[in-house]
DNA sequence: CTTGAAGTTCCAGTAACTGGAGCCATTTAG
DNA sequence: CTAAATGGCTCCAGTTACTGGAACTTCAAG
């Protein structure tokens, strides 16, 4: 398929695409006119990098999550120590989507009226899952 | 607090505080020495902002969010639409963060011996939270 | 065969940092 | 008190991850 298929089914820019090759994340094939030509399997790859990116993994991160799905030279423990850790990673983002949705929810009841808020939510916001203090 | 303080307790480093200055995202007071001089309530927008920009939220939407909190000539009934619409984003990447999760467990017990995963997973990684196809 | 949408490359610009040079202030060791 | 280390300051250049625009080709419809 052309990119702009590709584009809608991953939700992706066709820029970002291209630039997704650039930088050798993806490698479509080429039809005979010279346009790109997108697997089932590409879009996946798009579908899963627009994800992922949206998340807050860096390029880098994505990388390293598409390895493990991919590299079958890699030793299996490995790409288990892996996955666990992004897992670790993972639990960790949703632990703060929830606290920072608790916060937002706590807003939107507080104004339910017409008063403003005067917040001693910001006090929760701020606190969210931090540690315990004593670096890493 | 001068800024390492501030840093070690938002968890970020000096340069990007003080960049977030720059884009008047903060305006921490100056010492007499000309040293910027932060509140606990600095620490608390950074700290905040730490959190937003490592779940994928833009500059642009962590403004909004802390508009939501600290912006007390908005009217009452803005603020919790825009709270109630950050709240179905974050919903929707939670979901998003949990499909991930699965799909990174699913393949950490595969590998668990030492056979390689030959994945029908990628399926599944790649079908994610998508929309039932036909597109906006 | 033309018109328009969608593809191509290339180059420049933007967003959000990040590193480094060069200089002043503060703390700490001798 | 002086010297060195540490941490702060500004400014400027570089990086990452896109994004927009120009100039050209290709394809599908009328």
């Amino acid at each position: 398929m052309n990119i702009g298929q590709a584009a809608s089914l991953s939700q992706l820019p066709p820029k970002t695409i291209r630039y997704y090759e650039e930088i050798e994340l993806i490698n479509p094939a080429r039809a005979e006119n010279g346009y790109r030509d997108y697997s089932d399997g590409d879009v996946h790859r798009l579908r899963f990098l627009q994800r992922a990116r949206g998340l807050g993994f860096s390029i880098t991160e994505c990388r390293l999550l598409l390895s493990l799905y991919e590299d079958k030279d890699r030793a299996s423990h490995d790409v288990k120590a892996m996955a666990l850790d992004k897992i670790s990673e993972i639990d960790r983002k949703i632990n703060e989507l929830n606290s920072l949705k608790h916060t937002l929810s706590t807003l939107a009841e507080h104004c339910n009226g017409d008063n403003k808020p005067d917040c001693p939510i910001i006090e929760d916001l701020a606190r969210g899952s931090q540690e315990p203090r004593g670096g890493p």
